[in-house]
DNA sequence: GAATTAATTGAACGTTCGTTTTATTAATTC
DNA sequence: GAATTAATAAAACGAACGTTCAATTAATTC
């Protein structure tokens, strides 16, 4: 045989693109075959081929999208918050809503890095550093308007982005807590982290300015 | 060839153990070779499996004694201090200073679960929970006690295990930071994230009871 | 409706995989 | 020092791996 009746490109492509997240995530990248793969597809394996050049180009297809989905997202989120508290509550709020409704991306983002080549790799992790990042950005910004009261804005970025990232770990929706019950209380453990507390601030320049000295520990 | 002059069971057994740790940690479970490791140990691929009955059996040796190794160090640690406040401190920084020079084992720990055959994995996933567990157990203490102020013990449990733990990921030896330094920032991050104030206590009956009404959440 | 392009199959490629078997030699026991 | 046990090497096993190639058929174009 060859082609199929029905047969379509586009469709067969994002038929890959769903069996891989699937796959890579449960078994791991390395442990997926590309017949499996195929199978699930419901294709013979030499198809894939017609659709990346290889099974690394699919992993970083694969992670690259899904960098470039996250990026975007917070990208038009963030600009609805204005005070660094405002961005600070909308960037947890955000951070587990979009990921514990895409925990495949997410797992694999986190354990398929090593099976990336370095070339690839580095493109990611730049990614995901410049995602961070924002996160650092807005504890600088709370530290300048005194909203915050961080000990170490570095260190303090770590924590949060790995407290709110396990979350993915164990969430699962029958859960007693619904994703958006949880994502209060995580705002509420963020908060307690930077030290924030809804000072008294007035409105200068177009900008909020607290009132009082600026303190640099608890 | 056949027995090698000096041919040693014991050593080789810690060298395959050794050679494994840093293999597995490096390339992944599944991405390890046997002839890679046989290499690393300086022996025939074959010479392994007079040490274990196959690659499955040497994860789990290294995941199960990892764990045996960290609950057994917790326990003895765990001994010296007596109240919850004292008890948390104490397990953040046993948590970053054990894991800090056991990097390979929390990686591997973290990464390959997945490669664990299901029997495995539970046995696994029993001991780590049982490891968390201790840390939930002093959250509720704590608030027996009045000495914190938690919302959800469950997920502030979860929270700290998650932020703590990813000190492994980013901590190199050559950083700003000494890791007594580092477990410090995290011992007083800790203490945010659980409400903590060093409260009046009176010692009565050979336990320290906090003054004051108790309070569920901030 | 002929020519062209798109999509797929089936078979095979050379490699590498985890593991087993057998033979051989070093160390230990008696 | 002979017998036994421990530790390894060398070679091979069949299975599975990612990938390629040629053939074939469906869909599209003209």
């Amino acid at each position: 045989m060859a082609r199929t009746t029905g047969s379509d490109g586009g469709r067969t492509r994002s038929a890959i693109d769903i069996a891989a997240k699937h796959l890579i995530a449960r078994v791991g990248y390395e442990a997926m075959s590309m017949r499996q793969l195929a199978d699930e597809v419901g294709v013979q394996p030499a198809a894939f081929y017609r659709y990346y050049p290889n099974k690394q180009e699919l992993l970083f297809s694969v992670m690259r999208g899904h960098m470039d989905r996250v990026l975007a997202a917070w990208e038009a989120e963030s600009r609805s918050a204005h005070t660094a508290l405002e961005k600070f509550c909308a960037f947890i709020r955000f951070h587990i809503r979009f990921h514990v409704e895409r925990r495949d991306d997410v797992h694999i983002g986190n354990m398929e890095l090593r099976s990336l080549s370095p070339e690839n790799r580095a493109i990611i992790v730049e990614l995901r550093a410049r995602y961070e990042n924002s996160l650092r950005d807005i504890l600088d910004d709370g530290m300048d308007t005194r909203e915050f009261a961080i000990d170490d804005i570095a260190l303090t970025t770590r924590a949060i982005i790995a407290m709110i990232t396990g979350v993915m770990v164990w969430f699962r929706t029958d859960d007693r807590l619904s994703v958006d019950e949880i994502a209060e209380k995580y705002v509420e453990m963020g908060l307690r982290l930077v030290g924030a507390k809804k000072i008294a601030t007035t409105r200068t320049g177009g900008r909020n300015v607290p009132v009082g000295p600026k303190i640099r520990s608890l």
